[in-house]
DNA sequence: GATGAATGAGCATTCATTCAT
DNA sequence: GATGAATGAATGCTCATTCAT
């Protein structure tokens, strides 16, 4: 057992609460620091920068994004659409658990920094791994000959996810007006409709 | 004519080209005093603060799309889909100036300022006229009978924008993959397709 | 007349003072900013950095000792053992006022500062300057035979130097031993007879 | 013997070396740590703190000086201008190896501290002594009538100590103009010329 | 009205020192 | 005894905001 068990995880996962709820320049490294019960030094032992503890806070939610999309599907389901509504399922719930996610993934805070080319490069990945869960799914659905071709599977699955987010993100908005299993409905209805092969 | 012919549009206007390219906390009010060529006086004379000017910067932004927008259609246009793809155009457009509008409408930077309550709301309303705009167009097609009335007109109305900003967004990214046109007529495609009435 | 009647000169004397009283490291922003009675931002509206403080000091003390030595001797005065004693005076004088200016000089506190290269080579130029004006006595009498060539004119400037700081110092020390007349004195005295030519 | 070998004889060295590469504030307890290959416990059970270790770096270099200058003299030795020589080779050759040592005798960084009043006044002590050496010597030479009394043999001492020590370092400074052995010479030219009696 | 020098609260970061293992 | 992770007070520096001119 070690001295203390604050891990790097426990630091992360605070600080990404705080990331989530307040704009990065409002999140101090002392509220951090008092969040996770530390001292200041220890943050800085773990982390360079306060720029580096924010580009792996992110890299952190999406591991777990992608590792719960790529959880493997229950073993009687072959239909692309069924695979389809499980993964909006598992997206959809991830986001209503990490509202603010899209905002830390698509922050423009860190734009130029210098040294954190590699972290950047890292997210890139893991947003293309989440696209590749959805392209693959609609690639086997357009082989099989379920979906048209017309679009191709990579921008299919673009447009399919953006679907699924600003439909998120209204529900968490509106909540009078659709709730998160009716929008996940709907957008898998337009996409069906919308790949589906002319006759 | 007064002495110095800096406008407040003029101000926002320096301001706005200033945080589409870098972070909120990186763009000092000295930065846009220059930029600008007006005394850091003349800026609080305008604007009540920081906060301030970066709303009414994003409001500024919104209100030109807005007004865009909401052109007249040329005179002999009167089908739905026709006019989703006059509005593609424009908003397609729009972000192609102005790509990182996004990132400013969505940014988080702001979250919870107290006195900004106000200029929140508006930026709400404004949000709203660019979806009313797409949602009024989908309504008509489906009384005409064009669309199905499976999707809410408010939802599908945001699925199409969002379609339109994910494939833009690609599009700014991978160059080489989709060009705007292609995803417009994509985005369409999939609208049209997954919107039509069964028969 | 300025808003304010603090200049950069006062700042510089301040700084001085806590600098010849403190090592670098003891001397924070803070009490150079409560010293001089201005804010931290007008220390760096001035100022660089810290550092940039500091050699400007240094500059600022080394300027003045320079102007002192380089007053012209009263017309009356033309050997050089005279003017030795003149310029010794005002030497003495100086570090008798500054008694830490050459903890300052010779101080490695800045040793290796990548952007203070230029001010440091004002440095090694203004102790140039304080040599070379001894040495151009010492040059004198050696051309009117007074002084042996033997010790070429810039080593004995040094070695005259060296003694006079020497004395010094010892005698801020002990004051009980020796005090700053006589010290000057005696350094003369075996200044003159180390260079007398031999008959 | 102990687990390890590291002494406190090694952690002064390899402290000495850094401090007389970099300025005290530069050098921290953890490059030391490096450096000497111990763990930071250790540093602190040998030496109470930082401030300790550097007046203790010192002292051990001052030692070293004063046992070098102390030993005998050659058996067949005994006029005081040799004996000034050979000081004077021991105490260039120090300054060759140890050319910062200066910075960090006189310097002015430990200035005040509480705590060290028991080291500061071993530091007189040792500087005392180095100067004792030559003083006695001089004092010999005035007594056997080979030098003037005109000048006290401690100030004497210090003269000729500065001239050595300004000589060497404009040496290391220069290296074109003077090298040490030709330094040595004029300085000792100097003081044998300035002390001689007259006649 | 316009200006920009002055302000000082606020922040990221460092590093001497401690102490549980 | 030795270690080095943890600590947090201390510090250099920034920048939104004010206000005398």
């Amino acid at each position: 057992m070690s001295k203390s068990n604050v891990t790097l995880e426990n630091i992360l996962e605070a600080a990404g609460e705080l990331l989530m709820n307040s704009p990065y320049h409002k999140v101090t490294m002392d509220k951090v620091r008092e969040k996770v019960g530390v001292g200041k030094g220890t943050l800085y032992r773990h982390f360079d920068s306060k720029e580096d503890l924010y580009c792996k806070v992110v890299l952190n939610e999406l591991d777990r994004l992608v590792e719960s999309l790529q959880e493997n599907f229950p073993p009687d389901i072959d239909d692309p659409a069924t695979k389809l509504r499980i993964l909006s399922e598992r997206m959809v719930g991830f986001f209503e658990q990490k509202r603010s996610l899209f905002a830390l993934l698509r922050s423009e805070e860190i734009r130029g920094s210098q040294a954190k080319k590699r972290l950047f490069q890292k997210w890139k990945e893991r947003r293309n791994d989440v696209v590749k869960v959805f392209e693959n799914v609609i690639r086997e659905g357009i082989d099989e000959g379920a979906y048209s071709p017309e679009i191709p599977p990579d921008l299919a699955a673009h447009f399919f996810l953006a679907m699924l987010k600003s439909g998120s993100r209204s529900a968490g908005r509106n909540k009078a007006d659709h709730n998160g299993a009716f929008i996940v409905s709907k957008a898998l209805f337009m996409f069906e409709n919308g790949m589906k092969q002319d006759d």
